[in-house]
DNA sequence: CCATTTCTTGGTCGCATGACCAAGATTCTA
DNA sequence: TAGAATCTTGGTCATGCGACCAAGAAATGG
């Protein structure tokens, strides 16, 4: 009767430990997804996975702590497809188009994980324990805003206010999980290209100005 | 004892139960953005509002009836400031100008009823109840569609798939309350001008496209 | 093989919730 | 003003929740 491990992850975590983690995470993702933040309790997670609901307070204690890896979990998915995605962009143009893509096309792949994340980011949001997802959200606003900048200093994309482009792009793809679930006909890989194709006109500088500029 | 009126609303309907359904659905907006969805409970939307808790219960009788009112009554504030806000625009180009230049400054004006409304759809939204999640949604993205192909075809936007825009547009405006709350003193005016210069720069005709066509 | 640790179950506990109700207060109406 | 309709309160009720616990099952390792 040890575990109440939060974030003493001392490296000690048996196998079967692990394994029930993950099973239980993933559990909840998939609830999360199916019934929404409001109903995913602990013993409809354990209906899910086929496992006693006690299990869980055994191995995460908080039901805030098994939210928390459900977010660390599917960040972590995210952040290894969309880098891997990227690749060696030559350019920041190319660079921001494939990230669009690329996210497209993992809403497309992971669907419940999507849903699951925003399921959580929005139900702990209102409240004061919303740390979490204001953390998260200023999180990735600030990567794409550096990126958006770093394509400003190098010249390839035109005069904007990189905050503002970045929350409004993060506002866009957060849209299309939603989309994808309206339309499940949709065709993702069109929408992906089209999508990488409006935000490179909204940044890019433009031809007259290039012109201008050299 | 009657009430229980649903959807029936014979017009009849006392000056103290329609002052009371105002008070307490305000009372629900105001609570709503203060704790969120899980935490919007009768006894803290009560309090807030200085009652007894069972009078939601008499008046409203389900919560998803107090909430619907809430969905109807932001919404409605929302249609007339931004067709107000958009009144004889003469082109469409200026029209969705204004339009996204509007909902910035109603976002910023009515802070409350936009989180509100974000915090019900979310919440309500994992669901099968989410049918008014979805047929809401459904209503906005439909208009700004119809918008968006009307200025094609009068030649004033660039071609582009309608709907994609829509929903792109959409999340780019619905991702502007979390901005607004997470940096308070952001510059509202300038926030508006440029998010709506940068969608005219996504979906106009470009100069030489223009020059082409011409 | 046995002793110890880890894992799992099923159950109880207190708490918050939405719905409901009986009774009193208030307002309306004739 | 008297009676009826409406409004409001405070309370009870069943439900579902997260947390916790005791006891047994399973794995571990000496």
């Amino acid at each position: 009767m040890r575990p109440r491990n939060g974030a003493t992850d001392q490296k000690s975590r048996s196998f079967i430990e692990a394994a029930r983690r993950g099973q239980i995470v993933q559990a909840a993702i998939e609830t999360l997804a199916d019934v929404g933040y409001a109903k995913a309790s602990f013993a409809r997670i354990a209906e899910h996975a086929g496992i006693s609901a006690g299990l869980i307070s055994y191995h995460f204690g908080h039901k805030a702590e098994l939210f928390q890896q459900v977010v660390a979990d599917v960040n972590a998915l995210m952040d290894g497809w969309l880098t891997e995605h990227i690749g060696d962009a030559g350019t920041y143009r190319e660079a921001l188009q494939r990230l669009i893509e690329g996210f497209v096309l993992f809403c497309d792949s992971h669907r419940a994980h999507v849903l699951a994340l925003g399921q959580v980011l929005a139900g702990i949001g209102g409240q004061e324990n919303g740390e979490l997802a204001r953390s998260q959200r200023e999180q990735s606003v600030g990567q794409l805003e550096q990126m958006l900048r770093e394509g400003q200093e190098h010249g390839e994309f035109r005069d904007f206010s990189p905050r503002l482009m970045a929350v409004t792009l993060l506002g866009s793809i957060e849209a299309i999980p939603a989309e994808l679930f309206a339309r499940p006909g949709t065709d993702v890989a069109a929408y992906a290209k089209e999508l990488s194709m409006t935000y490179d006109i909204a940044v890019r500088r433009s031809r007259l100005s290039r012109i201008t500029r050299a």
